[in-house]
RNA sequence: GGGCGCUUAGCUCAGUGGUAGAGCGCUUCGUUUACACCGAAGAUGUCGGGGGUUCGAAACCCUCAGUGCCCA
């Protein structure tokens, strides 16, 4: 016998009541903690280490919500599972933050001086850091907290000496002068990854260069360095320029006598075929110049202000003397042609937006060809697996064709160069534990930070040491991150990874996700005002509603829109799945020794035992393929629709009658609910935690098995009776519905047909389910549904009308379906080359809608005349 | 300029050859001791346009038109 349990739980479920205590438990039970010494096979991911300044948006708690789906479900695998926690220093965003906060006080770094300032960073970070951290725990995030990682830890900044030696030994990092991407703002240089790309309205003007003797005209969009110029260079084969390649032209302004070289580099066809020469401010202009040995004058200081040009424009912001520049030359008719607005790609600081300045630099580069093709073949050979597939192609663009990776940041946060100058300009890098010769100064700059993120994979793991933890957890299993980061980090992590791990990928899956938008699939941005905040969602519906709506939104490598009330249409799920936990409880269900033998359940029970297996494989399956959207969407139906709609519904009359039928029905719905809950527990770990405690006084899912499929335990049979059941009582709904009968008003009604039609078992709980009492004769109304036919004893009129509308949309329907499938069976083509079931198929639904046909019919003739 | 996508119900999206689907929204009815954060019933689509392949196309091919992203 089943017996009833108190119950605890409240009538509906309050988010804000359970997830702070239960994340609690967690913790202090040592869930999340990995153990590095174990015999289970282990399953790593690294978190993307979020901004260390910033907080977590939206597009985090997608990220999240994925990771912690994949590694709660391999912990309850078996699986040794490590999910490790961190963050990033973030270089220039961070440097800003603080300068931004000095700024107010009226300081600037230099006042604080280097070392000063970056204590000031240290103290912002564990204010910033810590409220991250407490958004991570809100989203139940199971990382181990004990393996918590920071770029400019001890153990990771020992990794960076380690690898900036291991590739300067390889000869893969260089110093050398180059055009760089220089942010007069921030007073950095930039990679090029880091600028972004605009069209802009600038100007396009032509300009005579010369004098009365020798004279062409250059088209360019940046006047003002002209004062720079070294060179005009035109197309070799121009004719136009032919005669003039070799002789020099006098540069106006600067009156200079410049060379004209002749160059393939040059496009005839773009403004006037002749370009002027900047080899320090152009990166085009850079490689004519080298190839030609052309002079590249600096002609603007680091802020962007002209300097050293000799000429009155020194002193004037870059911007200005454009102006003053054009409208000299203008002043001297030197002007050809004027295009204004000129729309053209101007490139940004990703940080501040500031117009990037190419400059002529020396900085440290890496050398990324050789790392490059490593990274680009480890995909090519499938060692990794990028997902969606169809993202490679971009992977594949970028890595294939990236130019050299500068390194060095003129900031003041972030790992110092462990490269040291001696007095006649020897240079000695330093791993880790050494020093440098006396006498010699460290380089001033820092390294770019995604240097350092590169290394996350493993640097969080302990390397360079021989940590047990590398050798454990090393390579990681997937990671799970935004396609917008994919060269950014991703394409870092390859290239570092498979040359400090010995060719070992960090990795073996990419799992891409795509971005969050708002309700209209626009892209959030705080100015358009459209950015959501993932902790007030969960203050308002729970943290496992956000998950699970992200969760059931995440296509692979597609972006997802998001509107408040899909969340709120989670959180009802959530409740749904609560009050299903209560009326379980209600009723007894258990977990109780063995399940009764799959072949002495009646059709209900089969058919729910077989729904919650087919369930089970395909969930399993699809989250394996990181499927998420899809696997989420058979959990909700599965236990809407299969289980709480139909199920529940249907086991009803077993519950009241008692006996052995309501315990079996107990036994098997309390089976179908443990493992359900284990099955939402990854994306839902809150909620499915309480129920499952509650409900089988269990310690904790985060530890319990994943649930696993057993094809024996299906039945095709019991799925072909509860659809006819199904259609049974729909059929008797509607006639209801149409007839105006309340949902709650007991009517009285005789079958016939039902034991014929294989459903004789099934009387007491279709009666249940459709609020039917038994009746002898005095029949007002009768409906059929197949072979079956109902009599209703009704005591009020009987709304012929309604009932003959009805029918004949149904006739209607059904005639359309037979012609559709007559004429099928008619096209010869089709039965000579349409295969065998698909025949079948049509065959079926032939003779279906004739027999439907044939018994709405005479349901029609029956009924009253007017 | 190059590359990659997308266009299916009012909105956001699934659906890779066999009678068009989901969530939200909408209409009607309803407090039946799990649940009104609910239940029942219902309406809604020339699957962007045009060609082609096929017995059969939302799906495959071509083309046009919109639209988005990445790179230059």
């Amino acid at each position: 016998m089943s017996e009833k349990k108190e119950l605890d739980l409240a009538a509906t479920f309050s988010p804000a009541d359970i997830e702070a205590p239960l994340y609690q438990k967690w913790l202090d039970a040592g869930y999340f903690t990995a153990d590095a010494t174990s015999s289970k096979p282990p399953f790593t991911i690294v978190i993307p280490p979020p901004n260390v300044t910033g907080s977590l948006h939206i597009g985090h708690a997608l990220d999240h919500t994925l990771q912690d789906i994949l590694i709660r479900m391999k912990r309850m695998k078996g699986f040794e599972a490590l999910w490790l926690p961190g963050m990033d220093h973030a270089g220039i965003a961070t440097q800003n933050v603080v300068e931004k906060q000095l700024a107010a006080q009226g300081l600037s770094r230099h006042d604080l001086g280097r070392e000063k300032f970056v204590e000031k960073v240290w103290e912002w970070k564990a204010e910033s850091g810590g409220a991250i951290l407490g958004q991570m725990k809100r989203l139940g995030d199971s990382v181990d907290w004990s393996r918590e990682a920071f770029t400019m830890d001890e153990g990771l900044s020992k990794a960076v000496l380690e690898i900036f030696k291991r590739l300067y030994d390889a000869g893969l990092i260089y110093r050398a002068e180059r055009i760089i991407n220089w942010c007069p703002r921030c007073l950095t240089a930039l990679s090029d990854i880091e600028v972004e790309h605009s069209d802009d309205a600038g100007e396009f003007v032509q300009v005579r260069y010369g004098d009365d003797e020798l004279s062409i005209v250059v088209a360019t969009t940046r006047a003002e360095t002209m004062m720079g110029d070294g060179a005009v260079a035109v197309h070799p084969e121009d004719e136009r320029y032919k005669h003039m390649i070799g002789k020099s032209v006098l540069l106006p302004l600067v009156n200079r006598m410049i060379p004209i070289i002749a160059d393939e580099l040059v496009d005839p066809e773009f403004g006037t075929g002749a370009v002027k020469v900047t080899g320090a401010h152009d990166p085009n202009d850079f490689e004519m110049a080298t190839r030609h040995g052309i002079d590249m004058p600096i002609i603007m200081n680091e802020h962007g202000v002209m300097a050293n040009s000799g000429t009155r424009f020194d002193g004037m912001d870059r911007f200005v003397a454009r102006k003053e520049v054009v409208e000299e030359l203008r002043a001297m008719g030197r002007i050809v042609a004027e295009k204004r607005p000129y729309v053209h790609a101007v490139g940004h600081c990703s940080r501040c937006d500031t117009t990037v300045e190419p400059r002529l630099s020396k900085q440290w580069f890496v050398k990324v060809a050789p790392l490059a093709k490593a990274a680009g073949d480890a995909v090519r050979d499938g060692r990794v697996k990028i997902e969606p597939e169809e993202m490679s192609p971009r992977y594949f663009d970028w890595i294939d064709n990236m130019h050299d990776w500068c390194i060095s940041r003129q900031l003041w946060w972030g790992h110092r160069i462990p490269v040291y100058y001696g007095p006649n300009d020897e240079v000695v890098v330093c791993g880790p534990n050494e020093t440098p010769p006396a006498g010699y100064t460290q380089d001033p700059d820092v390294l770019d930070t995604w240097f350092s993120s590169g290394l996350w994979p493993f640097s969080t793991l302990g390397w360079p040491d021989a940590a047990l933890d590398v050798k454990k957890f090393y390579p990681t299993s997937v990671l799970v991150t935004g396609y917008d980061i994919l060269f950014f980090w991703v394409a870092r992590m390859m290239m570092l990874g498979l040359f400090a791990m010995d060719g070992v990928a960090p990795f073996h899956t990419i799992a891409l996700h795509g971005l969050v938008r708002d309700r209209f699939g626009k892209k959030m941005s705080k100015s358009r005002g459209n950015t959501v905040d993932p902790i007030e969602f969960m203050d308002k519906y729970g943290s496992d509603a956000l998950r699970f709506t992200l969760a059931r939104g995440a296509n692979p490598g597609a972006d997802q829109a998001l509107a408040e009330e899909w969340i709120g249409g989670a959180r009802n799920f959530a409740t749904k799945l609560w009050n299903a936990t209560r009326f379980a409880m209600m009723n007894g269900a258990n977990i109780n020794g063995e399940l009764p033998a799959f072949e002495n359940l009646d059709g209900i029970n089969q058919w729910i035992i077989t729904r919650l297996d087919e369930t089970v494989a395909e969930v399993d399956s699809l989250f394996e393929k990181y499927e998420f959207a899809k696997a989420c969407e058979l959990i909700y139906h599965f236990a809407w629709d299969d289980l709480c709609d139909w199920y529940l519904e249907l086991s009803k009359a077993s519950f009241a009658a008692g006996g052995e039928s309501a315990a079996t029905s107990a036994r098997v719905l309390g089976h179908v609910l443990d493992q359900l809950l284990r099955l939402m527990h990854p994306a839902m770990p809150f909620i499915t935690e309480e129920l499952w405690c509650a409900f089988t006084g269990g310690e904790t899912l985060v530890k319990a098995n994943w649930p696993q499929s057993n094809p024996a335990q299906r039945s095709e049979e019991s799925l072909a009776v509860v659809a006819q059941l199904q259609e049974l009582v729909t059929e008797i709904r509607r006639f209801r519905s149409d007839q105006g009968i309340k949902t709650s008003a007991r009517i009285g009604a005789k079958f016939s047909g039902l034991a014929a039609a294989g459903l004789g078992a099934y009387e007491s709980a279709v009666r249940q389910i459709c609020r039917m009492d038994p009746v002898d004769a005095g029949a007002s109304a009768n409906i059929s549904v197949g072979k079956i036919s109902i009599e209703f004893d009704l005591t009020g009129a009987v709304d012929v009308d309604a009932e003959r509308a009805r029918l004949t949309k149904d006739l209607a329907t059904a005639e359309k379906d037979r012609q559709t499938a007559k004429v099928k069976l008619e096209n010869e083509g089709f039965m000579a080359k349409a295969p065998m079931e698909v025949v079948q198929e049509i065959r079926a639904r032939l003779a279906q809608t004739t027999s439907d046909i044939e018994r709405i019919t005479a349901q029609l003739a029956a009924l009253p005349k007017k």
